[in-house]
DNA sequence: GCTAGACCATACGTCAGCGTATGGAGTTGT
DNA sequence: ACAACTCCATACGCTGACGTATGGTCTAGC
């Protein structure tokens, strides 16, 4: 049932999958090619090397990971609400077909041995916090540390898996 | 001027500095070898084998990472000063002979390639939140959603590794 | 149907890291 | 001094994973 025909982004998703499920050490050409019911030698036909598939492995994430949940904000709201959202989507609704909620605590772990990988995060991490700056600002909050400490929640509740992580954030939004 | 004649203890501290340091890839009985400046004929004489090491050297963290901060703890304040002291050591000063602020990122990074190291964290987690929830109520606080909260900034500032964590945490700690 | 190119399977060389075997050096007690 | 024990160095075989080489299969276009 699987395709037969495969193209680099069958293999840049299901390295996210993998990633998400059993962390950085599943990222090896003949594991993924066995999760894809192939071999490897579709591998080295569609990526050079390991190092070349890992590094379009990150720019794929890094090209989907912010877009992904600013798209879906109502542009209708006011800056309080769209600060509301935002935090309550980040922390429910994931797309499993990219790995879902375990991904980025796997890429956080990933970057403790990758250069590139740390770097491409911390950007992340970046941007998201100063959204984040500027939706504090235009909702008249406090920008010093509410922006990082709810990014820190969002973090934070992401590694601990939680059950309840809306109810969390939730009760955290009632406080800013 | 290291030591000549080295004990498993010596061991299981480097490896958990090299965890910190570079992540779960680098628990490797030859790297650990280097490190220390000897060969891997002691750490086989010391380990039967790696999964012995890496069980032994979860058990090590487990041992030490409760304690460690709880037995810092003023007595004689009152339980929301406690909680305020706890939450501030907890995002403070670490032991970097034991790998520092960047060991249980590394470790919950760990979690996710190993079976074992992923039960020992869940541990460590539900008893540090049982902990802050008993801190709570003794506090008279709200104990359904803040433990999980306070608990869950703690682990997103520790794995942003952010400069201030110190002023966020405190920032929280009064809208608590 | 045939050819060209895209895509995949398999066998192989290479290397890193595990675990073992064995001998040797250092230390302790007598 | 010697024996016994603790601890470490080194050489070796083995396995898993990378990357290459080479040939096979599928599909599009004519």
């Amino acid at each position: 049932m699987t395709k037969q025909r495969l193209n680099a982004e069958d293999w840049l998703r299901i390295g996210l999958q993998a990633l998400a499920r059993s962390g950085p050490s599943a990222l090896r050409a003949e594991a993924l090619a066995r999760d894809l019911g192939t071999t490897k030698g579709s591998f080295y036909w569609h990526f050079r090397d390991l190092p070349d598939y890992l590094e379009r492995l990150i720019r794929f994430w890094e090209d989907r990971a912010f877009e992904g949940v600013v798209a879906r904000l109502d542009g209708d709201l006011p800056p309080r609400g769209r600060l509301e959202q935002l935090c309550l989507l980040a922390v429910g609704l994931r797309d499993p077909d990219y790995g879902g909620a375990a991904l980025e605590p796997a890429l956080r772990a990933w970057a403790l041995s990758d250069k590139g990988v740390a770097e491409a995060v911390a950007r992340m991490d970046a941007r998201r916090i100063a959204y984040l700056k500027d939706l504090c600002h235009a909702a008249g909050l406090d920008t010093s540390t509410t922006p990082t400490m709810l990014y820190a929640l969002y973090v934070g509740l992401e590694t601990l898996d939680h059950d309840d992580a809306e109810g969390v954030m939730r009760a955290a939004l009632l406080r800013v």
